[in-house]
DNA sequence: TTTAGTTGTGCAGTTTTTTGCAGTAAATAT
DNA sequence: ATATTTACTGCAAAAAACTGCACAACTAAA
């Protein structure tokens, strides 16, 4: 039997099944197992499949990375993003809220982290979900179209049941006497529950979003216990946030 | 014998066969194994034939896996998800698996069809989403970095809460006699938790699948009530699952 | 016809590739 | 924490590939 024709076979497998063990191969194709396992790094090495212990996984499952390279203000956004990295220890268990900033802050979460992260979004669930050591756990219940989130009674109801050190949200409209406000009230009842579940909440928003309002309310300024934006802390904008106890970064 | 007709010869054997040994030409047509080496070697610069580490293979044999960004057997993949839209009316309560299959499934959904479709599944989520007659409840949990997916005692309890009409689950591994079965313990707890949901459960499986088995058993093949493959449900290999009470499409 | 040049073939020696094995390290399971 | 599996490393044997060379057969011009 040629090599070729082995490795062909294995990726068949692995095409077919999504999963297969080195073992299994051996003994079907009558080959010694140090054999597959070459089969296999070299297969891997080529993108072919991924090497896991034991055996191999499909490609196809994991190729589907949503990217999108069209968000309005990215580079605030990865500012505020890269100085939220900054507060995240080993070991935490943090909540990370849906939209485009919370998506820049997973998307640079570092590898080699150890984190728990919950979300109630698809789009952060899936980028996370292919970093080593990141468990994810993702809050199920009813999506919402517009933000591909879980909304909705189950997913308050979740939330009720889980306590984190840390939880990164977003708002769609923040002021200093008004507080965090929404466009859907949906989101509203979502956002209250994870400030609930929280011991401290981190808000990132682009200052652009400063002192804006809009007709349901989500919290006060002050259940924010720090702000991110792509300011420096000292800039005058930030100003009016300064007189209550909020951290600024 | 003249070169042409040899390496005539040696053409005609690789795309009978897609792949020959250079130690056969040569001891076939009774020359020294360097000439057919030689030989080889033109073809491999012609490109007539793919020379690798003791003989060649036909170029057909690659380009087939050379579909690195395309998903395996999408096209029989298509087949059955068609058949599986078939079964689908307005109203009902569905859950639909993850892999690559059930997103196809999930892919070609109508728009215009009012359903209720629970999924584990982040990218069979995230598909759904898009479409707006569609109520997507995602089942939350632990993300299985496979399969993208989610595992883990929360998902399986909150299957526990509900009912479906319709459940179209995938499979690792098909047998008549042996099942349903899984290369994972995780997923099996799942797929259990899946079926006992559903009134009636469609299996989706693609040919390639049947007559295969694996460590962990999900279920008795009586347990699926509807079987759908790309094959027409007369087809031979079929005949094994038609003494069981599954209707087969 | 002769002769110089080209091409094809086989052979011997050397190098490279492949494979399996044994021992050890790392990862996973109990 | 310990036991079991799996992974990695270096090594050796075997197979295959490559190189240079000799020689035969064929070609083409003198």
């Amino acid at each position: 039997m040629l090599k070729e024709e082995r490795q062909q076979t294995i990726l068949n497998e692995v095409d077919l099944h999504n999963r297969i063990l080195i073992t299994d191969i051996a003994e079907a194709l009558d080959v010694s197992i140090d054999t597959i396992r070459r089969d296999v790094k070299e297969l891997d090495a080529d993108n072919k499949l991924r090497k896991v212990h034991g055996g191999a996984i499909s490609m196809g499952y994991m190729t589907n990375s949503a990217r999108n390279t069209n968000i309005y203000k990215i580079e605030e956004k990865s500012i505020i993003a890269v100085k939220a990295i900054s507060m995240l220890r080993d070991g935490a268990v943090i909540f990370i809220d849906g939209g485009t900033t919370c998506m820049e802050l997973a998307r640079i979460i570092p590898e080699n982290l150890n984190l728990t992260c919950f979300t109630i979004s698809l789009p952060v669930a899936m980028e996370l979900s292919h970093k080593e050591n990141i468990n994810v756990i993702s809050i199920g219940g009813q999506i919402s179209k517009e933000a591909q989130i879980s909304i909705g009674a189950n997913a308050i109801h979740h939330l009720s049941e889980v306590r984190f050190d840390y939880s990164f949200i977003g708002t769609g409209y923040v002021d200093a006497i008004y507080g965090l406000t929404e466009f859907d009230w949906d989101i509203v009842q979502i956002k209250k529950a994870v400030i609930k579940a929280s011991k401290k909440t981190v808000l990132l928003s682009i200052s652009e979003k400063l002192n804006s309002q809009h007709r349901y309310k989500t919290c006060d300024i002050n259940s924010i216990n720090t702000m991110i934006t792509e300011l420096k802390p000292e800039d005058k904008l930030l100003k009016p946030f300064k007189n209550h106890d909020i951290k600024i970064i």
